[in-house]
Formats: C-alpha cells, structure tokens, sequence
DNA sequence: TTTTAGATGATAGTGAGTCTCATTCGCATG
DNA sequence: CATGCGAATGAGACTCACTATCATCTAAAA
C-alpha cells in the first residue's frame, strides 16, 4: 500500500487543530500524573513515545515511533504503548490499513473523529459539527436504554478522497 | 483475546435484521450478477463463502469462514474476499481486535453500524435512528463543500459492554 | 474433443505484534 | 556511598494473519 505518511493539511484540518495548549511541558506533567495514578513510572521511553505522538498531531504506527527515535526498540514501544493505552494516555485505533495507528487519548486532545483517504492511507483529524455530536449522544442515551449493550465511546470514520488523491490519480 | 463467536441477540439485534429478504437463492443470483458485471465468474469456492456470511448474519474474519466449510482453502479464501470486495459483493472491515472481518455489501444488507463488545469483541449489527443518519448526510455535505476531502461512505463503530458481559464480568 | 483462460490449493514468505529473559536503570533504604 | 530490589529495557525468537508463487485442475468456448 501506499506511504501514509503526510501532513494532513490537505483535509482542511490543521497540523495542531486537534491538540489542545497544553502541548509543551504542561502535557508530560499531565501524562505523568495519570500514570503515577496507574502505579507506573513515567520513564524516559514513555516520554519519548507520548513526544513523538504530540508533535505529530496525527495518528502514527509503531514501526513509525521506533523510526522516529533511534533510541526506542521494538519491544519496548509496543509494551509502552499498551501501558500507555491501559492508563488512558493514548488511544489505539484502527482503519482500513493492516496496521494499528496510535495518537494522544481524548482528555489530550478534542473530541474527534477520521477522514480516512482510500487512495493513499492518510489520516486526518476531524472535529464534527455538534449538531452532529448531540445526535449522536441522545442515540446511545436511547441505544442504553432499549437494548443491553452499554455504550462507552464511539467512534466514526469518514472513507473517501483526500484532496490531493483526489486532483492527482483519480478522475 | 477472548473468543469472538458468539450469536448477537444480547445486543438487541436479531441475527437477519439486517439482512434483506434476498437472502435465498436471490442474493446468489444479485451476486452472480455483480460478479459477471466485473467480468468474474461465481465460482463453487466465491458462492461457499456467500453462503457463509449470509448465514452467519453478522461479520466474520476469513479464518472462521475456513474453519466453517472443509472444501475452502486458506489462499482461495483470502483471494476470492479480496475479488468479492472488489466486485462491491463484500465489505471489509476493522475492529480493534487483530483480525479482519468480512459482511455482505450493503446492497444486500440495510444501512448499519457496529457494535463491539469490549470486553468479549462480539460485533452485532446495528441500524441508527434515521435522524442521526439523516444528521450524518448534512455533515458529509458540508464536509465536501468546505474541505477537499470528497467522502464516499462512513461508518460508526460504538464500543462498549454487550448485555451478556455487562451481568457476567464487570460490574 | 481440444483449447485456454481462469480458479484452485499446497507451500513458502512477509511483517506486525508478542513473549522471554538476561541485563540495566532508578529509586529507596542502611 | 553502597547496596538491594523491583521495574524498565532490548535483543531475538516466536506467532499468526495475510500474501505471493506456481503447478495443477476446471469449465466455458470453439
């Protein structure tokens, strides 16, 4: 498949659109405080990886972390990010493509969905309208309450073309 | 991961609510149709694998629809999913467990959604309230307009507790 | 019946993700 | 400062979903 790997911009979303302020140190102390409250120690490994997740400002693979960073290793990224995810730091998500793609959980950030291309694999923040979003949440109110299933989070993804495939291959 | 094969009624949906009355020899005739349009023939091993997931009703990875009929191969299975969902006959789709899963198109289905189970990974379909899908259309709309991004489909996937896991496991 | 394009399946290969375990780090004591 | 100890690390073996190859087979057309 095609690299994945490009700036979102051509979405209409920008680079830092999803990521709140508290994007330089205030996001480590942030971090560090929801894993001590875990019992797990903020190493130097971890910082790195939740560092690579927030100047990317998009969802990321693990082989594209360890690609980052010459000092992380395979096992380490992946055993992070899965501790990471279990303290609620990070979110794991997955589209289209073979391969799993992390960024920063929602209290990081704000809520939002994907524009996922079909054509090159991009992915994008999407902040949906809350007309939308209000939809939606009576929706699991009501999903609650007619059937037994407990919604938690939801989660939507929008496929299509991105606005360079668009111009580029396809008619 | 827990064992993902379970019938969904806990969910509230019924296993052939989604599925349109062209369930018999109907849907096999549409999808020799489709096939023919793409210049494919329906083989014995392409109407096998139909017939899997129209019986099973809900999504289901290629390594179930192996084990569920003895005369399918694992690399004809994988190369007629990929020629099916070429030909539009099946939809591919990704949770967050590891392994991919496969419906029929919509064509032959109802508009619908997913739930997914967290905790035991069951996915049960689930047709939204036409206000949210209506809702969803504006969105889409404005979302071509003011973007570049042309979108082509969407999906929803709610995560959260199925009925049955709700009363066994957690609280 | 012959031809021939397409379908099949055994098998080897790819790559993301996991497991293991010996080593090292970081923090807290004596 | 030294020592101890649990947690973190990383190299590498391993698993498994999925793909590529290729010889064989099937079935439609001539």
């Amino acid at each position: 498949m095609a690299a994945p790997s490009r700036v979102p911009t051509s979405a209409g979303t920008s680079r830092e659109a999803t990521t709140r302020p508290s994007s330089g140190e205030d996001l480590h102390i942030a971090v560090s405080d929801r894993l001590r409250a875990a019992r797990q120690r903020y190493s130097t490994g971890r910082r790195a990886i939740v560092a690579v997740l927030a100047r990317t400002g998009r969802p990321v693979t693990a082989p594209e972390i360890v690609a980052q960073d010459d000092n992380l290793s395979v096992s380490s990224v992946y055993r992070n990010l899965a501790i990471l995810e279990a303290a609620k730091v990070v979110r794991r998500l997955v589209t289209q493509e073979e391969t799993a793609r992390y960024e920063l959980a929602e209290e990081f950030t704000l809520h939002h969905h994907h524009l996922v291309c079909e054509s090159c694999g991009l992915v994008a923040d999407y902040v949906a309208p809350t007309r939308l979003e209000r939809e939606m949440s009576k929706t699991l109110d009501s999903l609650r309450d007619s059937t037994g299933f407990v919604p938690r989070a939801h989660h939507v993804q929008i496929l299509g073309l991105c606005a360079v495939c668009r111009r580029t291959h396809e008619p």
